[in-house]
DNA sequence: CCGATAAATTTACGCGCGGCAAGTTTTTAT
DNA sequence: ATAAAAACTTGCCGCGCGTAAATTTATCGG
């Protein structure tokens, strides 16, 4: 078994020429069968893999795809970068995770590099309120672009993303009807989706003949639970709560409200004895785990990956952009547990 | 402002000569102030960047380095990975990230993928328990590698960790002073690390004269939470705790057991009226935030991963493997919370 | 100011593959 | 069986850069 430097070489131990061998790799289906066969025996006995830098320089396209979120620590967003790899590796596509960290300037650094990937496309999730406008629309003239979660109006060429609107409707309705209207429990907004959300509030409130009731809480950056929590105390001490219900912008800020709520005492949830309901929005990964588990919408991960990837998919296949910028909205699922 | 299509024109542009122009790329110091001088105003003006994929066919090593965890959608590891990148990039090196999932054929794949990358160094945590050996003896004689978090003894040139008998000891002999002696409360190990800290609690809880107590709770995978909470449910509902005081594995156990605690209205914590004391081991990131918040020992991340890394730089600086293989492992800090 | 030495720069070649054109063989259809 | 189509081969160029060897330029003591 000897080292294989090149695709020549490897070509002449298949006894078929070079160009066919580039050809298969390129796509095994373009090629004979009797021609495919030989090349995939050869292949089990040779260990030979085409050398991926070579590929890239002289395709005018790669087969890279970009992925950025926003915040990688975060298990919604790995959890949903997850199924997008996946995806794009079943689709021959090779998938580069990137996180942004909360930061505009990795944001940047990471368009920045990603363009010099030359990638077939990206999906990109951007900061939102901290992304770099001016940044996104350059790298989005240059690379086929998808952006899931976080729209930004007129950047890249589909948004895929949640009907906020929808999620917020469904639990209000569900905490209206259960219970006492709840108040709004929010952070200073570091994406589109919260203003969305606080508006669709607002307005499913009053659809519904109630006084609707922000409370907005200090504090940024995506340490959301930190800012939860605390926000939650303050409120609670000082009393600012005129409902005994709560609905959090985000299952996160839910889960540090939850904590506050623990460590004064206050028991959650809609059964007897129990002072307050608080609910999330999104279907957290932990808000099944935490105490009483988080009543919330669930956002479907799912459909909205695989929206995502099969749009970013069609716009390379077809060149140049739609007409029309594309956003597709999927709903959300009400997921009723202890807390609400 | 013309387009630039590679170094060649671009040197042009400067006056210099495209190797020299080279040279500046892999070295600015490399080069003659005078000439540097000229190439980063001509830099500023013109935007021209290196072709990434023809540098890394030619270079005999690239500036790549390789990062695999077992399972990004654990915050621990994402964090860990965070900081492991960024001090690849000072570095002057380019991370790519990778994540197991949890499963055999993919950490397979993924070494596949890095070696084509030919990468300069790889940081890997392996999966443990359900990693290839064989794989990653293969990949290790490629690459220089270093192990973190996660030990397979014999593979790669050095490894990374916590000092899990340190963790166990801290915590251990925290718990029998403040209260009764723990039982330890694991599910099947997917690491060293899990035996490890089991071996360490028997040892601890014996050398303290006390009769360890091992519980091990059905359930495989990655999904912690979910084992340790169903497998608490089963615990609490058969009675089989003889001690009030319930050490886990890690921090993700002892958030299911702590979600299980909850369910059935037994009161967590040290103060009075509390039915049980719950530890754990890691502080994971959500720890703080659970109900109670998390009595635990915490990971160095910090300097697991600044170790890693510079081990890493090193090994790549000095060709050729060292002598022996390096165990470098931290300390845990005891973290007193609610819980216990 | 000269020659020796080191540093900087240029010359020339190679990396591994994609892609094209023209010619040859094999397969498919009539 | 024969013509047309499809698949394959040969030969060559280009991609954008790294790098060893050759050449030039700078540095410095005398």
């Amino acid at each position: 078994m000897t080292k294989i430097r090149n695709m020549e070489e490897f070509a002449r131990l298949t006894g078929i020429s070079r160009p066919t061998v580039s050809k298969f790799f390129n796509d095994p289906a373009s090629v004979r069968v009797s021609t495919r066969n030989r090349i995939e025996k050869a292949l089990e006995q040779y260990d030979y893999r085409p050398n991926i830098f070579a590929i890239n320089q002289n395709r005018k396209l790669t087969k890279n795809i970009g992925i950025l979120v926003p915040y990688l620590a975060d298990p919604f967003f790995a959890e949903i970068a997850r199924k997008i790899e996946r995806r794009c590796i079943d689709a021959g596509f090779w998938p580069i995770l990137f996180s942004a960290h909360g930061e505009q300037k990795t944001e940047n650094d990471i368009l920045d590099s990603l363009r010099s990937l030359k990638p077939a496309g990206a999906l990109l999730a951007p900061l939102g309120r901290r992304s770099d406008r001016a940044a996104l629309e350059q790298f989005c003239r240059a690379v086929p672009t998808v952006l899931f979660d976080s729209n930004i109006e007129g950047i890249g060429t589909a948004f895929i993303g949640s009907d906020n609107a929808h999620f917020v409707g469904q639990i209000v309705e569900y905490l209206c009807r259960t219970g006492e209207p709840p108040c709004f429990f929010e952070m200073q907004p570091v994406n589109p989706n919260a203003n969305k959300r606080r508006n669709a509030y607002i307005a499913v409130m009053e659809r519904l003949g109630h006084v609707p009731n922000v409370l907005r809480v200090e504090g940024g950056g995506w340490d959301f639970e930190k800012v939860g929590y605390e926000g939650a105390l303050a409120m609670l001490d000082a009393n600012r709560l005129t409902t005994n219900t709560v609905l959090c912008s985000n299952d996160r800020l839910a889960i540090g409200f939850l904590t506050a709520c623990y460590e004064r005492g206050l028991k959650v949830g809609y059964a007897e004895g129990c002072a307050l309901r608080v609910a999330g929005i999104d279907d957290h990964p932990f808000s099944r785990f935490t105490c009483p588990p988080l009543t919330t919408v669930a956002q479907d991960y799912e459909s909205v990956s695989n929206r995502s990837t099969e749009t970013l998919f069609q716009l390379i296949d077809s060149d140049g952009p739609p007409a029309t910028r594309v956003e597709m909205l999927f709903e959300g699922r009400l997921v009723m547990r202890a807390s609400a």
